[in-house]
DNA sequence: TATTGTTATACTCTATAACTATA
DNA sequence: TATAGTTATAGAGTATAACAATA
């Protein structure tokens, strides 16, 4: 998708923003941010799970190896503390990484209660793989949102996350 | 959140954007787009919850509600298309908000394979209030990131959303 | 034959409570 | 007592296959 059309439609406001051919009234879904944020998150597990069905990794999959590489010999409540990922649900996510030989839980000398996470070298070559494919999977958002529209993206979905966590009950004081 | 701060914050570009002062290195899962789309959405989800905890009522039930109350006498299949919901998945979902006593599936004359979706009264009622408690919610999102930049995430979105939709192998061509 | 709604089922993500072994 | 990891379990979202009633 040529850029020149992605900038154009960045600039577009909620009057010109695409509108359903279904003839389905859905307002006022498309003007919440929930929603919008739900539709693009769905489409881009979607197209996640389609560019890495050959390797057959999950997202969260990827953010464990990639975090486990650039850290080793954290403990797990570290990493599941950095990733959003309650320590009881880390389990499975690495029973499965370990049992297909990407990951190495070894216990540690410190603190005999933890284990220290390190890659194998098969997870370390596969990471590689996984590396370059998601570089492919990202430019489709680069593409169709171009380089500004995408840094503007990510700035303000770190806004909004940051927004609704400082969130006692939802609704503001 | 003042909307100032929020401003300058949109501003900011990768290299400014907020830094996790965990000192663990989450390189490059804040650079993708996928993933901070789950971080803000999680958030945001979460957020609702909290919001509508009174009510019971989670996302789906209100994009169900909302859509069902634009347009009465809409089959199953047809409001699962528009927002996204297949319509196996639909059945318990409408289940429940029947059960509850908010909607009421007819057996429409034209065609009695198929259900006329409408809401009851209870179902119109409870509508009014969640879409108080919904604008006071969207507040968050628009005290935190300014109106414009709250129409700017909305087309970022729609974008994304339709890059990652388009996309057959999410490898590109 | 095709479509509408349904049932049954499976997998993943999220969540809470309680256990174990260490500290 | 508190913490790290674990087990068990439950709820919700998403997915496929197959069935009955109707078109």
């Amino acid at each position: 998708m040529p850029s020149a059309f992605a900038t154009a439609r960045v600039k577009q406001h909620a009057d010109h923003r695409p509108r359903d051919n279904t003839a389905i009234d859905l307002t006022p879904l498309p003007e919440m941010v929930g929603y919008a944020l739900r539709r693009a998150q769905v489409a881009a597990f979607r197209s996640f799970t389609r560019a890495f069905a050959e390797y057959d990794i999950r997202p969260a999959q990827l953010g464990l190896l990639s975090v486990i590489e650039r850290n080793p010999g954290l403990k797990q409540s570290e990493i599941g503390a950095a990733l959003g990922i309650k320590r009881t649900n880390l389990v499975p996510l690495l029973d499965e990484l370990e049992a297909r030989g990407l990951v190495d839980r070894a216990k540690a000398a410190s603190d005999r209660r933890s284990h220290a996470l390190r890659l194998t070298d098969d997870g370390a070559h596969l990471l590689v793989a996984l590396r370059l494919r998601e570089a492919v999977h990202e430019k489709r958002a680069t593409a169709a949102l171009g380089k500004a529209g995408r840094e503007q993206l990510l700035d303000l979905l770190a806004v909004v996350e940051q927004a609704y966590s400082t969130d006692e009950d939802g609704v503001g004081a």
